[in-house]
DNA sequence: TTGATAGATTGACGTATGTCGATGTACCCA
DNA sequence: TGGGTACATCGACATACGTCAATCTATCAA
């Protein structure tokens, strides 16, 4: 199953912005989604160590995150199953890259994009 | 107790970016906690509604949120100590706006402030 | 083929979370 | 003062989630 899945019972917006309209239930319902997927700290230092090498294989992350290697891989999942990063498999290693794409959606959503505010 | 503790034993970034550097283990628990806000349906569309609104009393989420009375004041409660909206008081309604500051910071660690991705 | 290795899957466990009825607490109006 | 209203808190319940040991699957090397 993928997370991409749609509803033909609500509108479908294009690029969908919290701060801008009222969402429709599709909507909330699917960056509610991707959010979770973020809501765990393991899981936004995964995707920071992901994001900082570029390209990073399951067996560089189980070191930096102290973590087993299921839950490596459970996390791993969870983030890919949201589109936020992407595995290719190559021989007996799975090398991970963020979805540059799919990160800047989620971001959007948050606001209009190239919005100034000053922050301290 | 607020939102914002903050704990000695790590570095403290002014504005960390997932997408730019590993981030440090107080860094990602303060994000996840604030995309953990932001991951749940309910929560998606009622802070959407009050962007929208510009100002909104709790009285006014129940009847489009669908939710009981209680529910609708866990999910604002969640919001407001995450940072994302605040709640005045004026005789007997909470009036509730949307705290772009932090809702900025939150969409600016998802990548550089500004970047242009293609988005169909 | 056999053994070793990287990673996915399963099952189980404790904890966290969303939900609502019941109740508590301010506040306003008559 | 009393009754009604808007919201918060509490208690209980079902479900979802993070974690890891054990196991399975696919790949490579000898």
């Amino acid at each position: 199953m993928t997370s991409t899945k749609q509803d033909a019972s609500q509108p479908i917006t294009c690029c969908p912005s919290i701060t801008e309209a009222p969402l429709s239930d599709t909507d909330a319902v699917g960056l509610a989604h991707t959010y979770a997927a973020l809501a765990d700290p393991v899981r936004v230092r995964l995707l920071s160590l992901i994001a900082a090498a570029g390209e990073l294989c399951s067996c560089d992350l189980q070191g930096p995150l102290a973590k087993s290697q299921p839950t490596i891989s459970h996390h791993t999942k969870i983030l890919a199953e949201a589109g936020l990063i992407s595995g290719e498999r190559r021989g007996r290693w799975t090398y991970w890259r963020v979805e540059p794409t799919r990160t800047t959606f989620v971001r959007d959503a948050l606001g209009p994009r190239g919005e100034m505010v000053e922050s301290h």
